[in-house]
DNA sequence: ATCGAACTTGACGACTTCTTGATACGCGAT
DNA sequence: ATCGCGTATCAAGAAGTCGTCAAGTTCGAT
């Protein structure tokens, strides 16, 4: 197997900056993308799949962390920020949002380099399911564009019911603690919310259950947690 | 399962730095193992198997960078570097021989902390999968499904039953004390709760055995405990 | 300010699982 | 045989879990 040129997505609205990465990128053998705004950067890495992303926090059509968040919403694709703002602040909140490593504007071409191939390495121990989409017997959903459809018809899901029903899909056939239900779609601090989870599998189940008083996908492991079916039962 | 806090080895021989991350890291949760040269501190990472590693690259006993790649010899644990040299080239090399972070001293805690997030954020992923099944003649546990089947066909156990079947399973062939199991299954404050371990166990026969007056594979070792078999009586 | 969608919270019945105690069984020692 | 010990079985009730509804809250859009 050759070790195809990996393929690196620049969202960045300043043309002399993304020149320079250009240049230094494509003469260390990286394929290119380029956005300037953080729609078409979204736009493009679903389209395209990369294996990096390069991220400015300034751009014209809103905030790049909540571009990152919405990009981690659906992909594993390392992000590596960009920034001209050095402040501990700033680092943190994009850390936390999902990048996997933040550069100070200026930086040296040498340490992006360096911590491109440390990304990438860590990347290929994930083996990342690059899921863009995640199709299971009478269930699709295109992470992307929040689209989830059952059974042919489209179905409207709310942001929790979105989050719950992508995390069961991820780890279709697995049962799901409560726990960590909780943890994933509520965040790491959550206190008595036990009850919340069986309200909105309920919500959920409405819509993507024929009758949800018999679940024949959403399966409830009484004690336990919840499992998405992987395979229709016997 | 609780998510136990994560362990922390901090190799850093100057003793001002390292009592400050030690109130940092403790105040946040972290459990820390400290080590003042590079070479007790791979025996440390040898011994304790951390979570993360926090690594001084002027250490009294050889360049950090050495024990780094010592250290990558045989694990792949998250390693960052916490350095005084700022130079770009220092930055690259430790990149390259490994690190998964370069922070320059001086740096901010929230900082520090953030990356620390990110880097047991990546490790978490590549976990290895160990014994995610069990496999004994005519019965298989799927650990991650729950599911267990009983000579080709499933079988639904409580969450109970489940956990006595998964710990007899994993010391097939073994005996387990009534007090071993009882300190598995039921937790450590367990009074007068020996009768339950027989009824549990009885309800286990019925699932798993085919004529449960005559137990084939969960046996009963009169005044010591239970054992599963591992292979077919002769 | 008003409205509506989404989320949270509490209450209740239905159901599953667990515990408990009574009783029966098997087997070796007397 | 009979006793005693550890074990197995059963059924009833206790405890816990789950699904559902309805009322309350939050938040953003109008």
């Amino acid at each position: 197997m050759t070790t195809d040129a990996s393929t690196v997505l620049i969202i960045e609205d300043e043309t002399p900056v993304r020149r320079f990465l250009r240049t230094s990128l494509t003469a260390h053998g990286f394929r290119l993308l380029e956005a300037e705004t953080g729609r078409e950067g979204l736009t493009l890495a679903a389209s395209h799949n990369p294996d990096l992303v390069l991220l400015d926090l300034g751009l014209p059509d809103g905030d790049g962390v909540d571009w990152l968040g919405q990009l981690r919403e659906w992909s594993r694709v390392p992000v590596i920020v960009i920034s001209a703002r050095g402040r501990e602040d700033d680092k943190v909140i994009a850390l936390d949002a999902g990048a996997d490593d933040y550069l100070t504007k200026p930086f040296g071409v040498g340490e992006l380099l360096a911590r491109i191939r440390v990304a990438l390495r860590h990347a290929k121990g994930l083996e990342a399911p690059s899921d863009v989409r995640i199709d299971l017997p009478g269930l699709s959903i295109d992470l992307p564009r929040r689209e989830v459809e059952v059974d042919g018809h489209e179905v409207r899901l709310t942001p929790i019911e979105f989050k719950i029903l992508v995390l069961l899909a991820r780890n279709a056939g697995k049962v799901l603690t409560h726990r960590q239900i909780l943890a994933e779609v509520w965040g790491p601090s959550h206190a008595g919310l036990h009850h919340n989870v069986r309200v909105h599998v309920a919500l959920l189940r409405k819509k993507i259950e024929l009758d949800p008083t018999h679940p024949r996908r959403l399966m409830t492991e009484t004690g336990v947690g919840y499992r998405l079916r992987d395979r229709e039962p016997d």
